[in-house]
RNA sequence: GCGCCAGUAGCUCAGCUGGAUAGAGCAACUGCCUUCUAAGCAGUAGGUCAGGGGUUCGAGUCCCUUCUGGCGUGCCA
C-alpha cells in the first residue's frame, strides 16, 4: 500500500509545482503540533529563500491549488506553514485497506532475497552472561524484521568452539586427570560415549584454566600447543572437543530456547576452519596478503582514512589463525552455501575496528563484490545503576540464568498478586510478561548507545515497558472475546477524537517498521507501539465499547481495537516475545 | 598522541534530511475504579539542550572550539 505521506506529498509537489515553485519543496512530515494539524509541509518556509518572496505568500498560493479531496482542512498560517488534515473517509478507506492486505500491506522489499544475521556468539564452554543477552535480543529482532519484509533471513549462531578456549580446557583436564585415555597417543579407540565431566564442572574448568594461563607460561605455551593438536586433527583431542561441544551446545539451547531465540544455523569457528588454508593460499598466491613483522597480513587502510587503519592480520607470527581469518573464512562458507545478498554482524562495538578491518580485507581479496552490503551493528554496554558495566553484587560477571530467574521470580508474584490468571497459567503468563520486560527494556534502547540496566525500573512495569504494551493487548482481547467473531468487521469513521487519534496512530504502522528496517533499528518499534498503545488505551478509557447500544457504531469500534491488536501483536512477535490471555 | 561515540528535567531516555510552545516514562504532588482488567487514564510541578563562538529569517539539530565521560588504537575475541 502506498503510504500516506507518499500519498499527500505527492499532492503537496503537484501543487507547488502549479504555483510557479519547484515541486521538490512539497515534502509533507508528520505534524509536530498535533494539536493545530495532522500532517504539515515546511516546504513555503525553504522556498522563500530561494524566490525571495514572503513564505507565507508561498503557502497561501499552494494552498490554493492543493485537492481539496481526502483533507478536511488544509490551512496556510504564518509565517508560512501549511497544515493540513485528513478526512474522515479518507482515513476509513486507508485502514479498511490495512485491515483486508496482507501484513497492512507493506512493500516485500526482500521478497527473493537473502540476508544472513551473525549474532549471539557465544563461546562453547563458558556459560552465557549478561554479556550475550544484547546480541541474542537485538540479533532475533533483526532477523525477524527481515523476514517480515520478505527476506529469507538466516541466523547464524557463530560459536566460538576452535580457539584457545578449547586448548586452555584440554590442557586443565590433562593436569586434573592425565590417566584419562584421551591424552593416550597409543589409544586407538573407540572413546567413551560419557564425557569425564559435567556441564557444572566443565564451567569451571575454563575460568581456572584461564587464570592460570595468565600466570603460568609453560602452562600457557602447553594451551596453544594443544590448541594447535586439536586443529591438527588429534584423535583424542577432538573425542574431548566434541564432548565439550555436546554438552555444552544443550545446555545452550535450553537457554536461547527459553529467550525465544532461535538459529537457523548453528555454524561456529570450526566450521569454518576448513576454507582456512585454501583462502590464505589464494591470498598468499595472488599477494593479497604480504609478510609483515613475522606475521602475514593484509594492509587495508586507504588513502582518505581520518584514522590510521592497521592490516587485517590473517596469519600469526606463530603459524596459526585468528580471529579475523576465521571471520573471512566464514564469509567464503556464506558466499559458498547461502549466498547471501547482504550479511549484519551483531557484536560489541568495540568491534568496530575488527569488522571494518575484515570487511575491507574481505572486499579487497573479493570474498565479497566491492560493493557488498555487510554491516556490523555494533551495541553498546549494558550497565549496571552507576553507570558501570553490570556486575552481581559480589563484583562477578551476572550469568544470564540467574538475570532470567530474577526477572522471572518477581514477575510471577506479581501476576500471583493480582489474581487475575489461574493457577495452572500461572507459569506461562509469567514466562511472557518477564520476556517482554527484558526484551523491551533493551530494545527499546538504540542499540548503539550503552544503556543501564535497573532491575527495579524494568520490573515496576509502568510506562514505558514491555509489560505496558502486554497489558494493552491483554485489554483489547478481554473486549474482543466477549463480543464475539470480529475478524470481518469493517472500519467505520471515526466516532469520535480519541477513535481518529487511534486510527492515525494505526496508519504509521508501515512506515515504522520500514524506519526500523532501514536503519536496523527495533527501537524505532518500541516507540512506535508505545505510541500506538497510549492511543487504544486513551479510546479504551473514553468510549464504552460493550455497553454501547448503537450495534453499528459498537462493530465500527471492535473492528478499530482488532486492527489495532493485530498491529500490535505483529510488532511485538518482530521483538520476540508475545502478549498473555490474561494478566 | 590519534580516532570513534556520548553529554537534553532529580533519574532513565526520545527528539526523523534545521522550523511553530524541546517531548515521554520514573520519582514527587493531585484527581478518576457500583460501568469492557487502575500493570490504566487525566492533571500539577520540574530545562540557560555540558560551556563558548559562528552560519541562518529560524539551531537541541549544521560548522569551529573548550571541557567532561566511555571506548578503540598489529598478532585475545
Amino acid at each position: 500500500m502506498e503510504k500516506i505521506l507518499d500519498i499527500i506529498t505527492a499532492k503537496m509537489q503537484k501543487a507547488f509545482a502549479e504555483a510557479g515553485y519547484e515541486a521538490s519543496f512539497g515534502r509533507v512530515t508528520v505534524s509536530n503540533r498535533p494539536d493545530l494539524c495532522e500532517y504539515q509541509c515546511n516546504g513555503a518556509l525553504a522556498a522563500a529563500k530561494q524566490y525571495k518572496c514572503a513564505p507565507i505568500a508561498i503557502a497561501n498560493a499552494v494552498a490554493e491549488n492543493l485537492e481539496k479531496a481526502d483533507f478536511s482542512m488544509i490551512e496556510a498560517v504564518m509565517p508560512g506553514f501549511i497544515n493540513l488534515k485528513l478526512s474522515d473517509t479518507f482515513l476509513q478507506n486507508y485502514l479498511e485497506g490495512m485491515r483486508t492486505a496482507t501484513d497492512f500491506g507493506v512493500e516485500k522489499f526482500g521478497t527473493g532475497k537473502t540476508v544472513v544475521v551473525d549474532y549471539g556468539g557465544p563461546n562453547v564452554a563458558k556459560p552465557l552472561h549478561i554479556g550475550h543477552l544484547r546480541s541474542a535480543i537485538i540479533g532475533e529482532s533483526i532477523k525477524r524484521l527481515f523476514k517480515f519484509f520478505g527476506y529469507n533471513a538466516i541466523g547464524d549462531i557463530h560459536l566460538g568452539d576452535w580457539g584457545l578456549q578449547m586448548g586452555l580446557i584440554i590442557s586443565e583436564l590433562q593436569e586434573r586427570q592425565p590417566d584419562l585415555i584421551y591424552f593416550d597417543e597409543s589409544f586407538s579407540g573407540p572413546y567413551p560415549e560419557e564425557a569425564p565431566f559435567t556441564i557444572t564442572e566443565l564451567e569451571e574448568i575454563y575460568p581456572a584454566a584461564s587464570a592460570k594461563k595468565k600466570e603460568d607460561e609453560a602452562f600457557a605455551e602447553k594451551a596453544h600447543t594443544a590448541t594447535f593438536e586439536l586443529q591438527q586433527g588429534r584423535p583424542g583431542y577432538r573425542a574431548l572437543w566434541q564432548h565439550i561441544m555436546r554438552l555444552s551446545l544443550a545446555d545452550m539451547r535450553k537457554i536461547y530456547d527459553n529467550l525465544n531465540v532461535h538459529f537457523e544455523a548453528w555454524l561456529g569457528e570450526s566450521d569454518a576452519d576448513p576454507y582456512i588454508p585454501p583462502m590464505v593460499e589464494d591470498m598468499k598466491a595472488r599477494g593479497i596478503a604480504v609478510q609483515s613483522e613475522g606475521a602475514w597480513v593484509i594492509p587495508v587502510a586507504k588513502e582518505d582514512d581520518k584514522k590510521e587503519v592497521p592490516p587485517c592480520i590473517l596469519v600469526k607470527s606463530d603459524g596459526s589463525a585468528i580471529y579475523a581469518t576465521t571471520d573471512l573464512a566464514t564469509m567464503v562458507q556464506r558466499m559458498q552455501d547461502f549466498k547471501p545478498d547482504r550479511m549484519f554482524y551483531i557484536t560489541d562495538k568495540r568491534q568496530s575496528l575488527h569488522f571494518e578491518q575484515v570487511f575491507r580485507a574481505a572486499k579487497k581479496a573479493g570474498i565479497l563484490p566491492e560493493d557488498y552490503l555487510v554491516e556490523h551493528l555494533g551495541f553498546g554496554t549494558m550497565n549496571g545503576a552507576d553507570g558501570k558495566p553490570f556486575k552481581t553484587r559480589d563484583g562477578g560477571v551476572m550469568r544470564l540464568e540467574v538475570l532470567i530467574k530474577e526477572m522471572t521470580d518477581f514477575v510471577r508474584a506479581k501476576v500471583v498478586e493480582n489474581k487475575i490468571v489461574d493457577k495452572s497459567e500461572v507459569e506461562a503468563t509469567t514466562q511472557k510478561i518477564a520476556m517482554a520486560a527484558l526484551k523491551y527494556g533493551d530494545l527499546s534502547n538504540q542499540p548503539t548507545k550503552d544503556y543501564v540496566f535497573d532491575m527495579d525500573r524494568f520490573a515496576a512495569f509502568e510506562g514505558n515497558t514491555g509489560p505496558y504494551i502486554l497489558y494493552t493487548i491483554v485489554r483489547i482481547k478481554s473486549i474482543l472475546a466477549k463480543y464475539g467473531a470480529w475478524e470481518n468487521l469493517p472500519i467505520q469513521v471515526p466516532a469520535n477524537v480519541y477513535a481518529k487519534e487511534l486510527m492515525l496512530a494505526i496508519t504509521k504502522a508501515g512506515p515504522a517498521l520500514e524506519s526500523a528496517l532501514a536503519g536496523a533499528a527495533p527501537n524505532l518499534i518500541c516507540a512506535y507501539i508505545y505510541e500506538l498503545a497510549g492511543a487504544v488505551n486513551k479510546f479504551y478509557h473514553e468510549t464504552r465499547i460493550l455497553t454501547e447500544e448503537d450495534k453499528n457504531l459498537q462493530a465500527g469500534y471492535i473492528s478499530l481495537i482488532g486492527l489495532a491488536k493485530q498491529v500490535l501483536e505483529t510488532c511485538i512477535d518482530i521483538l520476540g516475545f508475545s502478549a498473555p490471555e490474561k494478566m
